[in-house]
DNA sequence: CCGTAAATGTCGTCG
DNA sequence: CGACGACGTTTACGG
């Protein structure tokens, strides 16, 4: 990883066409070949960079102090160095990378696993429940016996109501299946989510991730 | 700017539990109070981070080298440090800012001046045009003065559609405008979301927007 | 390699 | 401050 502070300039010519003006900022310049230039704002994100994989070619002689660098779609990112105050370069080898938990695909296990949270009676059918357009997360059947389509989100909004619009829609025409209810399932629900949903008769359900987690490790205890 | 090369061991508690096994990385404390920590890869994104408006405490004495950085919403972001290579502080000053050109909203000008690019005969009703769950990228009547709802996108994919569906919905209940077609408009159109659109009986066009830049700079030297 | 869905998305804008 | 949509979204996962 190199790490330079310079003064410089900035042109990027690809999926849109950027300039940064002279300033003095953060260049870095990854073992992966990525280059992102940094101001000392805007949180993590670069005002400008190149994903790799991606060459760099920095200028001698005539253009020396400018860095083209450039991928395969034919982007380019020109960054001309005015001033160099710092320069260095460390070796950091392989992380071993981040361990999560709390995210979409462990609510849908918890709850896979527990799926009488929805109500006494309800079976498993099966997670990820394939289609043509995608898995349905969980497709399930109530204490009557009719089928419901889950879909969990951590935060429910509007494009989760829409790609569970859409599975409903297909397993509908299955007549073994249908009729197909559909269930919105969410740590959060967004009030224009919840009301999109109702309207089109899919029921909204919001999830204790605390709690879900809490009864499955009393069942590993007990099991 | 603060730039510190260790080894250390990271652990985040907020929107979701994340932990990192001790290796070397760059932690990143920028001017704004954000603080990240980037492995020498995966392009820009930091493996560990914390956006402002946040608060670094350092420890000091009993546990010195452990950073604790906290935000408001009580997301906690824990850093020890082992062994640190390198540390320095660049002030780098604020910084102009980015000038960027090619992203949707002058696309949407570029075409609401050269409506007829759509068509001949063909008005601009208004851009931005207000509905209940939002502004319609354009509406415009065609030739034969029937009313035609425009949603622009720089790539065009199915949630664009399900967008400009939903307007068209709420835009077909208004007995002034009635019936409204939709036309869905991208500088490229994503061969499912065209699929989806035919379907709905919305139609497709794709914008070239080096012409509309063109035809502009031409309009503005006649005019 | 393409296509879809998730993301601690982030970031701007507008009410 | 919250809600909403764009983003050079990026990133991971399947076919």
């Amino acid at each position: 990883m190199r790490l330079v502070i310079a003064r410089c300039t900035v042109d990027y010519v690809g999926r849109l066409t950027a300039h940064l003006p002279s300033a003095l900022r953060l260049i870095l310049v990854k073992a992966d070949g990525s280059v992102s230039v940094h101001a000392d704002d805007r949180a993590y994100k670069p005002l400008n960079w190149m994903s790799p994989p991606c060459t760099v070619r920095e200028g001698t002689g005539e253009d020396a102090g400018t860095w083209t660098v450039l991928n395969k779609a034919g982007e380019r990112l020109v960054i001309t160095l005015e001033e160099t105050l710092h320069d260095s370069s460390h070796e950091l080898g392989v992380d071993p990378g981040l361990v999560k938990d709390g995210v979409e695909a462990h609510l849908q296990a918890l709850l896979a696993d527990q799926i009488e949270t929805l109500g006494p009676g309800w079976r498993l059918v099966r997670r990820e429940y394939p289609t043509a357009i995608g898995p349905v997360d969980i497709l399930c059947r109530d204490a009557a016996g009719a089928t419901v389509a889950v879909e969990i989100k951590r935060r429910g909004e509007i494009d989760g109501v829409e790609q569970l619009t859409r599975y409903l829609e297909l397993l509908n025409r299955d007549p073994r299946l249908a009729p197909v209810r559909g269930l919105f399932a969410a740590q959060e629900i967004k009030p224009q989510a919840r009301v999109l949903a109702i309207d089109r008769g899919i029921d909204c359900v919001t999830l204790d991730y605390e709690s879900l987690r809490g009864f499955d490790d009393v069942d590993a205890r007990l099991f």
